[in-house]
DNA sequence: CTCACAGTTTAGAATCATTCTAAACTATTG
DNA sequence: CAATAGTTTAGAATGATTCTAAACTGTGAG
């Protein structure tokens, strides 16, 4: 042990920084999922993956905070929520602009940057209503 | 009593050659809930509303059956499954090429035509995948 | 027209992801 | 350090959907 430990409270700084910053007090929990979340690159994640992957790393979250956590994460603009399958709700680390391709048998997901992908021709919606998101979902299989 | 039940008995001769085509065999309920799907013009259901509905059609269909008969029709083509809202799903009786708008507030479904969106600059999926369907969602809200 | 059987329907139980509840805990502030 | 508002949690509850196994019904053969 040494550099691990060194280089996880430097993490557990920046990232009690972040969460303070998204107003949210950082308590142990949060602290935890958020440094699996946000340490590496982009992640797709769901509930029980994310719970799955902080109970291995031998951190106590209960299921119920892992659910509170992203919802708190998604509203203070850190995550985002992606809709792709009937079954789970997948949470995206990338909150920028950009589209996915989804593996619908293995439930994964793959980032498409937004420069890449440009929808055209979306006609204006009925009165009174006014677009929020355009989401592009390329659904693929194995050949 | 007259002319509803000639036409119901029109609309259900064309239902049973329907569902006889589609390799489904036409029986009480599947003609039931076929009529009330393909009657009118484009629809969007879940499960629920279209069981509400057939029920208040003063006919006995259980749910269990509603989505039996929904996930039998989608394979045989006759509907198409559209995912945009985590908390249920909803089927539509156009499965041509289009795309939707979608008011989550309401759970409501607007087609776009398929002419008239353009996607443009989708790369190429990963290795070893093929895409199978591009979707596009447009998300709306109240003004 | 009738029988037999494969395919269907169904009530109710079961499942699964997710949310709720209310009681125990903890970060923060004074 | 104490008070308190915000958090966490186990376990119950919910809601959509699926499963099960028993009852029912198109259909094709005779």
């Amino acid at each position: 042990m040494g550099k691990a430990p060194r280089n996880g409270k430097i993490l557990a700084a920046q990232t009690m920084e972040r969460l303070r910053h998204a107003g949210l007090r950082p308590t142990r929990q949060r602290v935890e999922l958020a440094s699996l979340l946000f340490q590496d690159c982009d992640r797709h994640v769901t509930a029980e993956s994310l719970h799955d992957q902080v109970t291995e790393a031998g951190v106590k979250v209960s299921l119920a905070t892992v659910y509170n956590t992203l919802h708190q994460f998604t509203e203070a603009g850190l995550l985002r929520q992606v809709i792709v399958d009937a079954a789970r709700s997948y949470f995206d680390t990338n909150t920028g602009d950009h589209q996915h391709f989804f593996l619908e048998k293995e439930g994964v997901l793959i980032d498409i940057p937004g420069e890449a992908i440009s929808v055209a021709g979306v006609p204006n919606p009925p009165p009174g209503l006014t677009v929020e998101r355009v989401d592009v979902v390329v659904r693929v299989k194995r050949a």
